[in-house]
DNA sequence: CAGTATCCCGAAGGATACTG
DNA sequence: CAGTATCCTTCGGGATACTG
């Protein structure tokens, strides 16, 4: 099996343009058992490191670092580094980010809707 | 660390109708390395459990079983039996199933227009 | 045909300690 | 503050064999 990206899929037979290949694509890039809520926790407005890691609390300092630079890579948000002691690094969404925003937001309708506490 | 679902969130500080906890509950229930294509595949039509092995080519028996029956439980999808030899069994999506579609729909185009090939 | 039952493995993620 | 390094555990998913 030709694996072409991390999930493991085989999209050899599949055409770049085609429906699935960028259903593919974007579940590819947005693997992760963290990356959703990091991404709507920055929504609009650009975030510390440590802001994000005192949001999520659960999350290890390790996974944090790793889901943030797997976002970084894709292109998905923007890592601004302060030169400043002690550090400060910021996270905002870049272009491509944003364009996730209306996958979230469907997400979050769909969740709001069937959920089954509502 | 309580988790009160699979994916290990744990959501007991965020209220259920909070924008995050049905981002989540999403998440959760749409976990899996074949979810999202199966329920793309599965769209408006039926289809047999064959044909939607037939489809994926590279997934298990024992995962695409699997599958299945997570997305059954969550009230995703509906499996029909007919009480044939040899047996057929058929699935479908519910209302909530099709409610899913939207999500689907924005990913398609996020990959489209974001995915490298193009 | 549509599963079940086992066994196995790799990768994701957590915990902890350390650092510029 | 924002990481890095290391070790460890869990678990999703693959492979294989078997069945009503």
């Amino acid at each position: 099996m030709t694996k072409i990206c991390k999930d493991g899929i085989d999209r050899s037979l599949i055409k770049p343009e085609s429906e699935a290949y960028g259903l593919m694509y974007t579940q590819d890039i947005l693997s992760g058992k963290w990356k959703y809520i990091i991404l709507w926790y920055l929504g609009e407005e650009t975030k510390r490191y440590s802001e994000i890691k005192k949001f999520l609390m659960n999350i290890s300092q390790g996974s944090l670092t790793k889901q943030l630079k797997e976002l970084e890579e894709a292109g998905i948000i923007l890592r601004k580094v302060y030169p400043e002691v002690p550090p400060k690094v910021e996270y905002s969404l870049t272009n491509k980010g944003k364009g996730v925003l209306p996958i979230i937001k469907t997400m979050i309708d769909f969740g709001n809707e069937y959920n089954e506490y509502k």
